[in-house]
DNA sequence: ACCTGAACACCGTTCAAGT
DNA sequence: ACCTGAACACCGTTCAAGT
């Protein structure tokens, strides 16, 4: 039976969760679907192409639904989303980061993001700007946290019998991902009280 | 004449602000400097070696000298020299993003940041986890910043055709990279200072 | 419309053998 | 010690031709 768009797309996401973004290759995804690697290029211009339909599709979660509540509360929900979307697939954040996507999920996730920090009080190009902050640091721990790599247990280990402040240091990347990124978040949301002024909680 | 370790590495940096991450090959590297591909493999084990040695070199000035003067204006000065070093060659903030480095530049650069933050009065613990914070968004924010495509400026004219507010975004996006980035560090300082409760200011 | 077969111009890595 | 030559097992992409 014959391939559809969606069916390239989806054993394209399975390929990258199986093999990681090095592994993803036309001539494999072709023997996942029973199709010659040249006949994917009916589907799809170019492997960049699909790779950016798979990048705009793993946001697919992300602004579906527009979160609720304060602003503060309403903007961690959306980074949470974005990293939980990036973390759906293995090297999800490294896909994110080397795509430019357009497309109404990408798109959607961002205008949500400043729309929460106007409705918080911000003016619009003040909301956009910080909107992109809020992304690069979820951005940059996503890749972080997924960065892979079989020697990394044993660098790290070899890096911490260095010295006691290096071992701090250290502890800080094996730490539990879920709380660093929590921690990291918090301290951004708390630059973007500041410039809100002195009467926040009092909005919704 | 032979090649030292260091015309490799000299060589292959040149390749990558020439070619992009991408088009970094053994063999055209070879061509470069006079050698066969495989020659290369008698000074370095592979190329990720070759690119992790790229990357700890591409952070040498970093922490070469610490930064001086109170806290928030030393953790900005180490900032902005990350994001120069990564701005320092073609795609040298994906190189970072997909090496994983424990050698002296990259070491020194996190210790630093750390050190910065203990002396603004931060627990240990903390301030390892906040200089990774602060470390992601300029890896994040460098990343995107220096994502090329050809099509992204296309795209980019497209996107803000189709509403006023996707407009905003997209300028944000186009708006000077410089800029932006001060914008973003200032509210992660910010953030950081909120944490510093209030007696900060008299501090060195 | 959708795919095959085959080719083109590449890759990273290994390793005997040369100097 | 440092590199060549040649091979191995791959790549993305194109395109005539098939069905």
């Amino acid at each position: 039976m014959q391939l559809r768009r969606a069916d390239v797309l989806r054993g394209a996401r399975e390929l990258l969760d199986a093999e990681g973004l090095d592994g993803v290759t036309m001539r494999k995804l072709g023997a996942a679907l029973n199709v010659q690697a040249g006949g994917l290029y009916w589907h799809f211009r170019s492997k960049q192409a699909l790779l950016e339909a798979v990048a705009e599709d793993l946001l697919a979660g992300v602004a579906a639904s527009p979160p609720a509540g304060p602003w503060d509360q309403r903007l961690v929900t959306l980074a949470h989303r974005l990293r939980q979307a990036m973390l759906g697939v293995r090297d999800g954040a490294r896909l994110i980061a080397e795509t430019f996507v357009t497309e109404p999920n990408t798109t959607l996730a961002g205008l949500t993001g400043m729309q929460i920090l106007i409705d918080a009080g911000l003016p619009p190009e003040q909301a956009a700007w910080t909107m992109f902050a809020v992304a690069h640091y979820v951005l940059g721990h996503t890749i972080e946290e997924q960065a892979a790599g079989p020697d990394r247990a044993a660098k790290l280990a070899a890096l911490a019998e260095t010295g006691p402040d290096v071992r701090e240091l250290a502890a800080a990347i094996a730490a539990d991902p879920g709380r660093r990124f929590e921690f990291g978040l918090a301290l951004v949301v708390d630059g973007i009280r500041v410039r809100l002024g002195p009467r926040t909680p009092a909005d919704s």
